[in-house]
DNA sequence: GGCTCGGGTTGGATTTTCAAACTTAAGGCG
DNA sequence: CGCCTTAAGTTTGAAAATCCAACCCGAGCC
């Protein structure tokens, strides 16, 4: 992928660039799960396989993803999650609490947290510790020569 | 896109379904930021304008955002954000807190929050309030008929 | 010898993506 | 009036990414 991304230059955009492309996250997802084989990823993802192999790759020269080999003859490796890949745990609980709510009927899967309940996530900020809203942030572009392009 | 999705029945997969497509959340977020007009989030995303119309209508049956119409003769729309749509700022704010620490060297931005402080985001568990820590969670799948593979 | 397992690679058809040019319908300017 | 601009796309034709099935290779098992 290209390392100079077009518009506004936005930690979003990079992070997308790194981990948005099919696939991507949910291999991390397989591999968040304790899924380490490049088989059950595949099965468990429906990922094709010369897809799922080229995103590892791609994961890995990125920092997401290390892969370890656990076998001399013939050659066989696993991949685990570098911190940067465990701290896309923080993005995967997002799109799972808001694809339980808007994109599917029922949750196909929950997860139990160790307080006792069923997770249910909300993003708050660490200085007040107040849930995040959207009226509460004031953007400051700190990129010179990018120079804000209609409102807002 | 095909609506019976290959591999773990996820939520996680089912979010990327509709809002995992190239430019598909730059828009989001750049109506996000209160930019509504289709020139204004081209530029501003960088999107090729055939992909991003195919985005925004596919966002829009989706239910993510609403076109409005502001004129006739000549007709002209604009984008804003359904609930849904608004939603997804969570994913957006951990896709950037994420991006600021692992996919740029330095924040092209910031967010002003409403207590004073820059904004550094937490995923948390909303019935006792903790960060959420991978090692704290169990996963339960409700889905008949779909046996794991692999460990985990 | 022939099976399976694991981690891929290869080939060829199908889809997506892209950038640039074009369209349509006003509105403003001189 | 003629010409430029704004706005929201659509069209075009070529390049890139995706998909699926089949193949490969080295063990270990029966």
């Amino acid at each position: 992928m290209r390392d100079d991304l077009p518009g506004r230059p936005c930690s979003v955009a990079a992070a997308l660039n790194l981990v948005g492309e099919k696939w991507a996250l949910l291999a991390v997802r397989e591999i968040s799960f304790g899924n380490k084989r490049f088989d059950v990823i595949a099965r468990n993802t429906g990922a094709p396989r010369d897809r799922l192999a080229a995103r590892l790759r791609a994961l890995e020269s990125a920092g997401v993803v290390a892969r370890r080999q656990y076998s001399d003859h013939p050659p066989r490796y696993e991949y685990e999650l570098t911190q940067a890949g465990d701290e896309l745990r923080a993005v995967l609980l997002a799109l799972r609490t808001w694809g339980d709510k808007w994109a599917v009927d029922t949750p196909p899967s929950v997860f139990g947290h160790s307080c006792g309940h069923d997770l249910d996530t909300a993003v708050i900020c660490r200085h007040c510790g107040e849930e995040v809203r959207s009226d509460e942030l004031k953007v400051r572009v700190l990129t010179p020569g990018w120079t804000r392009r209609g409102p807002a």
